[in-house]
DNA sequence: TAAAGCATGTAAGAGGTTACATGATTGG
DNA sequence: CCAATCATGTAACCTCTTACATGCTTTA
């Protein structure tokens, strides 16, 4: 995933490890550590995925060669881990998918959604009437769960709108 | 982390490994595997906080020792790792704390998630007027972080008012 | 009677973090 | 000139997952 990621990244424009650093940790759901991925950084490199272009003063700007851009595509159709955080990162790269099949992309999110609802209000319901002492923090969880599901939903909706608007245009 | 849950479940009634995972599960936020889950009991076990008490069957009911009991006092008294799972695991235990701290708790994690919400919002505003051309699908992703941070935070709010209720009807 | 779920466990390894080490550059 | 930030890198470790192995019990 943090191949995934940097390889993302670096086809934008090429940028040495402390940028990416910032880059990734720019898109909000992932701060990731140097430790990590430097360490990444070696590991796309001998596997020829990127290469350095020495920048100013000590800076090793890197940038993707054409196999790694080829396995940059292949990872954009491998399917994921269904985490949210998978799912954010291959949003943030949804431009380089195949317009025709960006939608797909986003109801089958929109499915793992429902389902997930289903299943927050399942428990929801079931705390408030069940042998178990609803523990009054606990329903709380519950109910953000049920709530921020909701909302995570209503903002993907208005994002297939625009989806379907901008394929309904071209 | 894991350890704490177990703790804190088990703390509430015994419960074999696998009923352990299942509780765990629906708390909404984590869903440990057995690979994790039976080795954490055999440690805890190990180091004196739980104990095995045949259940039916095959089953292994565990349930908290003492030395466990105080063990979990100081884990809920620990600063946690400001992860959103973190807080989530440990407001599921919230009861546990004393009344009085239980304020304090909230409050600071309101705190983190308005430090979050100006990051955001930076962010957000940024991408707009920016250099960087503001790729649709990011800044959907930087929206979406900025109005569920927003969402958390009404969300606190509504248990920080409870709380102060609470506090007064006491 | 076969499938699905219940139940416990181990081994290998992926994927990450923290702490450490080093040193240049920039701003107050 | 001191602190903060920039910048790269390594080593040790930790946590958790996946895959495997086993076998019972319930239900369609």
């Amino acid at each position: 995933m943090l191949d995934f990621a940097i390889l993302g990244l670096l086809r934008e424009q090429p940028r040495h490890g402390y940028e990416l650093k910032r880059a990734l940790g720019d898109l909000g759901f992932w701060q990731v550590s140097f430790g990590s991925l430097y360490p990444a950084l070696r590991r796309l490199e001998k596997q020829g995925f990127i290469e350095a272009a020495k920048g100013e003063g000590r800076r090793k700007a890197y940038r993707v060669t054409e196999p790694g851009r080829i396995r940059f595509g292949e990872m954009l159709l491998e399917s994921g881990d269904d985490s949210d955080r998978d799912f954010q990162l291959r949003l943030a790269f949804l431009g380089y998918v195949a317009p025709q099949s960006r939608l797909g992309v986003l109801e089958d999110r929109r499915t793992a959604l429902q389902d997930r609802l289903h299943g927050a209000r399942r428990s929801f319901r079931g705390a408030r009437s069940g042998a178990r002492n609803p523990d009054r923090y606990r329903m709380a969880l519950m109910e953000r769960r049920v709530r921020s599901t909701e909302a995570d939903i209503a903002w993907l909706d208005e994002l297939i709108a625009g989806e379907r608007s901008a394929a309904a245009g071209a």
